[in-house]
DNA sequence: TTTT
DNA sequence: TTTT
């Protein structure tokens, strides 16, 4: 309902290996970090500042197994999906919060001279984009969980 | 394949009532106009300037009937879509271009006193926006009209 | 520097007042929270599944002081602006996150009717929306600060 | 004016080297052509279709050049702008219309060897892309042409 | 933890 | 006219 929009575009580079998450054989996740950053001059001291910013990527099923076969640490990837904010208790018993990105379209945009003859990139009708769209719908056994792992 | 994206988002104005046209008794598409508009004070003149955009909005399917059914002149709108540049012959065989949104996304931002009662917004499962994307899926046979109307 | 995109697009209502927060007499930041909601119908319950999801949108300078003077609770918004994660220790010297959202740019989507022979909506020469850059292009002392509050 | 939002983003190919026009020492736009593709098998001939779509390009002022300077035919490029559809009348006294893109942000996507130990790309505060909204705020004599060029 |  |  409502008229509201959750919408995240982003563009980076995987800080790690796509990690697998299944829940049986048809349903999973894979997960990865994607670092943006911007940088620039500082006036106060005239030094270069970077900063980088750290998003978790959360993807499911068969796009999933797409990153997971595409994807390595260092790849530039186009990323579109919404913000998820998740909330957990610790061992101690603390209320924690993690903010995650749930994919649900996504491009490469690491050229990689091996997949020029293989299967290169996932595509959609609509667009050449992968959209995970399609394949997390029949999936709301995914929604359930409100573990951290 | 190719790492591209061509995405336009728009919050705007109908100019104008959804025109419908049927292919057949599935598929279909609605077109309206939706207006931008944006204003600064000139500093040569320093009169206030509205430029306005006119976007024609092309949707398809269960999307063009919900958008023909909730959707009146003036009312204000968030579209997502992709450029899309149609060439055609005019009546002196002049090439002609006209470039239109094929919207894939949208939801209402005008609240509507009568819908809340009655259907109100259209829904998917990833977003509280209406996706036209898996109604047009199934809907080759609209992507072979070049004709323009 | 490095390609990389932090972009993120909300349309949602405002839960709260915007809360302003003085440095000095030139800089601020405004802060307020936004929903965004999601709904569907569970094939398990066939009941109507709702998910809320709220968003720290963060806002500086005059940017701030416009939200301020014109937004309320429970107004609609579309927010424009780049995610940033916190992290402070609490009062048990525990780290801690938190994910704010820190708006670059605004318009506001709630008519309102006292405002159409007042100031109404904050422009831009490049669009009608208000830009929140500029006024904080000039304001470095603002990305100093790494304090919850 | 009135709450309407008006954004394109692209990721494409350069089609054509970037083409600058001068208007006075100070002012100046570069144009070029981005390419994005989609591709899909087709159900009824099992063959892979791929479309592509033209996208007209204007960048002004000092983000033109650095466009001029960096970029390639085949580079790859974000772009973020928006839609203005401008209108002519053609040698034969007809109307006609050509939809640009007028970029106010982009990103170079393609890495440049050549680039490491020179100027690379170019940056603004608010992120690491390039921002034409403040080189092209003070050249509103850009905004007043309407030929075709 | 990435990248330039 | 690009790219995969």
């Amino acid at each position: 309902m409502s008229g509201t929009l959750n919408k995240v575009i982003l563009i980076g580079n995987l800080g790690d290996e796509v990690k697998m998450h299944y829940f049986d054989d048809k349903n999973c996740v894979g997960r990865f970090p994607i670092a943006t950053s911007e940088s620039y001059v500082s006036k106060q001291t005239n030094e270069r500042i970077t900063n980088t910013e750290w998003h978790n990527i959360v993807v499911r099923n068969k796009a999933a197994e797409i990153c997971e076969k595409y994807l390595s640490k260092g790849d530039k990837i186009y990323v579109e999906g919404k913000i998820k904010t998740r909330k957990w208790t610790d061992d101690k018993g603390m209320e924690r919060y993690s903010t995650e990105i749930q994919c649900n379209e996504f491009t490469f945009l690491t050229p990689k001279a091996d997949q020029q003859n293989s299967a290169p990139q996932p595509q959609n009708t609509s667009q050449n984009t992968a959209s995970a769209q399609q394949t997390s719908a029949n999936a709301p056994v995914d929604d359930n969980d409100d573990l951290p792992f």
